[in-house]
DNA sequence: TGTTAGCACTTTAAGGGTGAGAGTGCTAAT
DNA sequence: ATTAGCACTCTCACCCTTAAAGTGCTAACA
């Protein structure tokens, strides 16, 4: 059912009020505050009716209105007046990329903590799965007599080091030949394609199935130990007046310091959504009760370059929190697709 | 002054208690639960005094005593009854390090793990100062027409990545001359040397500049960059009873999610001393109130190879995390001094 | 001289009662 | 459809009281 105009302009005062003074709003706040032209009396029939509908909880019978969850999802997706980032807040981003963009791994950790910054709110950020990347090429690097490097080289400018062992008696010209043998067989296949690959040993191979067997070790380790994750500012949420009790606190930072969750969470179904809000409620388990994520996955060239989200209280500054995470998203994109 | 040895008996009795039940002691108790042979009254006298000297306080004239941070450093120091790990647990963590030691990185991030793991407080850790370290090779890999990636080798078995700017007209051969150059003038000084170089570009060489300049730019990179820090268990205080109030879960995370606060705790005056207990109070502010850190520095080969921590509520159970933390160190040294 | 029983004193914690304040829902009038 | 008015409900802060816990002190004792 669509709500009238009316009643959207009185939900967005409640969930705007409220972020902003973390007090139940009454109704006549709300005639004092924001609509002279009616009375109280009028104001409280709709309130219980956006009661009724859903939208609105009371604490206690003579409480002010507190949104509930599906207040917060409308207000973020039709009744929220998009806020502008600042000049300064934009250069501010734009600085910190485009000073350090040389690889994926230091644009992600900064993304993580340039977006906590910006919100004062705890961010977390999960980089994309490797499943569909493309190896490029495999390099060893001999370390010590029985040990190597292997660089794994993707598309996606992705690189990652290992450590093998290798046969102490294997010079290094055999060690380039298992190189190229390797690389043959597994270059421009998808990590994924690589993990289930049968590999039949024929004679002429044989020598080579030790230092195989490792490297395809190595990628798998690589493979699974994948999906980084960044958390930034995990005390935030102390700062802003909600989680009081000690409970609440135990429930959030169970989710925040634990990578399995975080990823639980952003990963769930955030694909191809670009602005995606969440909150933790009876209904959903996996975020702290009256904790919200907002998360948004950003692409370039058509690849995932990693999920980021904003973890906070419900009563969080929406406002805010999307413009920033819009930006960084777009100043991300911008810069990593430009080349 | 010397405590006398009943003294000593009472105010062991009493930290063992209060870090069991974490209710104040009172002299009932004492002769209740551990000296059927004297009175209360007796224990009532002994109590004041040992208050008098500072170690013990008590909460209001009507409450049982506490045990102050003078009595801490003395419990663990001389009174504590050191504990023994099970054999399950040392087998576990013998696991878990001859599992995964073929690199420090690993060893350093599962050593804070398995702290926090058999403690159940939070763990933290401080990777060594690799100031001393001496390079080994430096190798360069051309990953794109304009980037490559620089591989550095240390005496400490360390390696790291970082990426540099090539200038395209730069080809291969002209690249291993640069890493020749390089090499030569770098091996086997301390990145502390290296940093504080002042090199002459002869006409020779001056072609390589560019490289050159952004090589030392990337070692001075790694080398502030450095001092990992892991932490373990951000929310396990939590679990114990202490920090009901949010101020002083406050207190706790701002440190324990700082990675500079972290450094400055752990790095402060450990060095060669085996086991460390410092104590949060009035008189040392970079620990959180009431909060304890027992730390530990591990050495293998005569080199550090990481500062380790147990930080908790100051009525913490010493008896395991000294245990821990031994045991630890002890198996880490033995791994990584064999071979 | 060290130990102990006994008692007065202090402080906390929990429970109960009260009144003010905030806010609602309902009803009847406009 | 809106509103004024009012009864009703619930919370919160405050105060009071009482029970319980534990101490310090004193006087007696071995």
């Amino acid at each position: 059912m669509e709500l009238s105009e009316r009643k959207k302009k009185i939900l967005q005062i409640v969930v705007d009020d409220y972020i902003d003074t973390a007090m139940p709003v009454s109704s006549k706040t709300i005639t004092q505050k924001y609509m002279q032209n009616v009375s109280s009396a009028t104001i409280r029939a709709e309130l219980s009716a956006l009661e009724e509908l859903g939208y609105l909880t009371q604490l206690h019978t003579s409480s002010g209105r507190v949104p509930s969850p599906e207040a917060y999802k409308l207000y973020v997706s039709d009744l929220m007046v998009k806020e502008k980032l600042t000049k300064k807040e934009l250069d501010y981003i734009k600085d910190i990329f485009l000073k350090k963009a040389d690889n994926i791994e230091s644009v992600f950790k900064n993304a993580v903590k340039v977006i906590s910054e910006l919100t004062d709110y705890t961010s977390i950020g999960v980089s994309p799965s490797i499943k569909e990347d493309r190896l490029r090429e495999i390099r060893f690097f001999r370390f010590k007599p029985d040990k190597a490097l292997v660089l794994i080289v993707t598309d996606q400018k992705l690189l990652k080091d290992n450590f093998i062992d290798v046969p102490e008696e294997m010079n290094t010209e055999q060690l380039d030949e298992a190189s190229a043998f390797i690389n043959k067989l597994f270059v421009s296949k998808t990590f994924q394609e690589i993990c289930s690959m049968e590999v039949d040993f024929d004679e002429s191979f044989s020598g080579y199935k030790t230092i195989f067997v490792n490297v395809i070790e190595a990628l798998k380790t690589y493979f699974s130990a994948r999906e980084d994750v960044a958390v930034e500012g995990q005390d935030k949420m102390l700062r802003h007046a909600d989680y009081l009790d000690v409970d609440k606190i135990k429930d959030f930072l169970s989710v925040v310091t634990s990578k399995d969750k975080i990823i639980d969470v952003l990963t769930e179904d955030n694909k191809g959504i670009k602005i995606n809000v969440k909150i933790g409620s009876n209904g959903y388990e996996k975020l702290p009760k009256d904790s919200s994520l907002v998360s948004a996955t950003y692409t370039a060239n058509g690849k995932e370059i990693g999920t980021y989200g904003v973890i906070g209280p419900s009563r969080m500054d929406y406002q805010k929190v999307v413009a920033v995470l819009e930006n960084v998203g777009r100043i991300i994109e911008s810069i990593l697709t430009e080349r």
